[in-house]
DNA sequence: CATGAATGAGGATTCATTCAT
DNA sequence: AATGAATGAATCCTCATTCAT
């Protein structure tokens, strides 16, 4: 299985330039490229994270679509094309978050676990983003390699946290030397847990992730874990 | 349709060691059920854990064998029976570990520091088992569901921890009311995500996971969240 | 999935003998859906008239087609299906037989002695036919059950029956109260098994079906008997 | 699908030496063949009365079975030959029927009578048995035509029917000249068209051919019919 | 007599993709 | 810009039969 071609979404990647797009994509009608476009994504969206890259179908998307299968191919070209385009749209909404949570405005503390305790809530109620990240890893992370999109708007997550954790060290509240990467990576781990195995873990364990009373005990221990591993001492 | 013996993945890892084993590698299948089925399941291992439950191909798994695509339906009914019986194989061998690690006479700190680097490198070192569990999950478990084994095996993980966390507590070098499954996940998130989604994470934001010194780091730092967690204080 | 035109074994049985005819035939599949419908149908009622459904093999008839294989199951979806289209055929071939006889100008009794005898003899023209039922009631009836089509158009077989046993009785040449729907199957009876056990009573009796004087005393015998039947006394 | 081998039953021909043949098959073991044969047997009528010759399966046969799949083979050599000598079973059964009707003792007329009345109700009672006369016709009548056991003891069917018409034509109740195989032509016909075609005309003309009172009327409408058919006028 | 293991050849079906209009 | 028809190459699975013990 081999990623050939690869620009999918060249001449498209401009769509989008009101701010109403996604109420457009609602009354998609012929002759409206970027409707058609964003309508197929999103079907496209779903298939690929129910299913798998090999587990979706081409003609099942496409069915489901306002459009024809001709047109999947008109614009993203092949399969693949269309499930890296999906991609990079989940790693553009999953970026937007962050940003109006306000956390410079908050002390470092409160801005840590308001940072942790948002990415579980998040993380909880997008389940089939996180499983198109799951999706991408079992296919060794070939797409998102090759897409300078994904690579070089998704690094910044890191800032913000960088942030807060130098206030943090200024203040003499958290540790000093704490990488933010890592700690990105503590938070990432803790929190999509909880999504990308909870099937597994759920069954074995007998814990129901969907109850919304252990989300928040998880919450609220994961805010612990992390608050308590930046603390000095 | 038994299951029998299960040492599946041993001949390949080690063929050719001792004695005996060079002259079993050699002419394993005719007429040894056991050998036959193992061999089969060594080979699916592999190529589920490389390509998915779709992705993997039954002809290519049959022609990595030592005996034909027949076999595979005459001991394991579908491709689904078989990745049922690897799945199962694996939970088999991700349980078998902890044993002997001999960490009830160690004291409870020592004990769950050990736990928890033990896990990280263990989770490192076969990638491959906990890809097959990144795949179930994206299969929403279906199979773990369906199958007793599983289940009622793997429980028991908990019941190390407990035991550390009840003699830390009664030593006061831990909090009470850590719950042991919930503290198992967090061992797990941590160490796991190592595994699961190094490719994107890797890739994102820089981050080489096959290195050693990065493994150590890691290593280290998930004792650290692990003992503060459960610490007094 | 629409049944359209459906002129199915015309194109074999007379090709070439109009101007367009032998157009169609020549290159009929590229770009015409019906004609490539109705080819696939004509093949494959011969193959399962032939060899049953569990007997006739689709790759046998996509190699007998003017198309491939895959079109049959964009046609037809499955083997059933394709079978079930084949049955909807035949019936409808079979109705529409009775038709032009004008037998509602004729006297009941030569009007009932014609019916029969043109039953006889078109049964014994079409014994592909007869033999795709046969093979419908060792498969239970169940496609015919499912079938609307069937059901709703050939129950009208009994029609022509009714008027000409009314007007029979209504002169006093026939007896009252002969029911259309059992005299249909007394006909349809000592018809039929002419051509569906011919090979066992054949054999074991000495009888040649094929011959035509054999054929003609039948008819005569079978008139007779369906004549006497209904008579007075 | 070409018939191979052929003489299945050899050597075992002679089986059921003594008269309780049926009664020991109910409790087969080990080291009686013909009780095993017998098993064999019976399971496969069933089956391939069910499913037809290409339906069936020699697993599901074997698996049904008191032996395993190999004995068939051992037995019977192949599929076909097991067929064979099923059908060989199923036409000594028929056979064996007519037998104590007493029917010589009965006037021509009564005779008659008894005999259709009889062959609706065993024809009705014994489905299977002409399921496997139906599959054989559609096999072209192949095996029955290899098989001289059939033939020669099959024909006698007609002599009592000659006998009773020779009777009905010396005391004049009969027309002379009525050919006797015609005659068990036309009663099988009507007989058996009950049982061969069901399905389709059940479902066609909504009669439940299952409910005794139509059975009734059928049985009574047939004597009707033949007796008719061979008295003078 | 009896059996579980093994098998080659075939058989139905699916899938991503392209073509003619 | 859009579409229904068409397709080759897989892909999973089944079947009657044979072999080693």
């Amino acid at each position: 299985m081999t990623v050939t071609r690869g620009h999918a979404s060249r001449a498209r990647d401009q769509a989008g330039a009101g701010t109403e797009g996604a109420e457009i994509a609602a009354k998609v009608s012929r002759r409206d490229p970027d409707a058609t476009r964003a309508n197929i994504i999103e079907v496209a969206t779903r298939e690929f994270a129910e299913n798998g890259l090999d587990g979706a179908r081409v003609d099942e998307i496409a069915e489901k679509t306002r459009t024809s299968k001709r047109m999947i191919y008109y614009y993203f070209e092949s399969k693949e094309g269309l499930y890296k385009a999906v991609l990079e749209n989940v790693y553009r909404e999953i970026r937007t978050r962050e940003a109006d949570l306000g956390l410079d405005k908050l002390a470092p503390e409160k801005a840590l676990r308001k940072l942790v305790e948002s990415t579980v809530e998040y993380d909880d109620s997008r389940p089939h983003l996180f499983r198109l990240v799951s999706i991408e890893n079992i296919n060794y992370g070939r797409h998102v390699q090759t897409s300078p999109t994904i690579q070089t708007n998704n690094a910044s997550a890191t800032e913000i946290l960088r942030d807060i954790l130098q206030r943090g060290a200024a203040e003499g509240v958290f540790r000093k030397n704490i990488d933010p990467t890592d700690l990105h990576m503590v938070i990432s781990a803790l929190s999509l847990f909880r999504v990308s195995n909870r099937y597994t873990f759920g069954t074995i364990f007998g814990i129901d992730f969907s109850d919304p009373a252990v989300r928040r005990r998880h919450r609220k221990m994961i805010g612990d874990i992390v608050i308590r591993y930046v603390s000095p001492e």
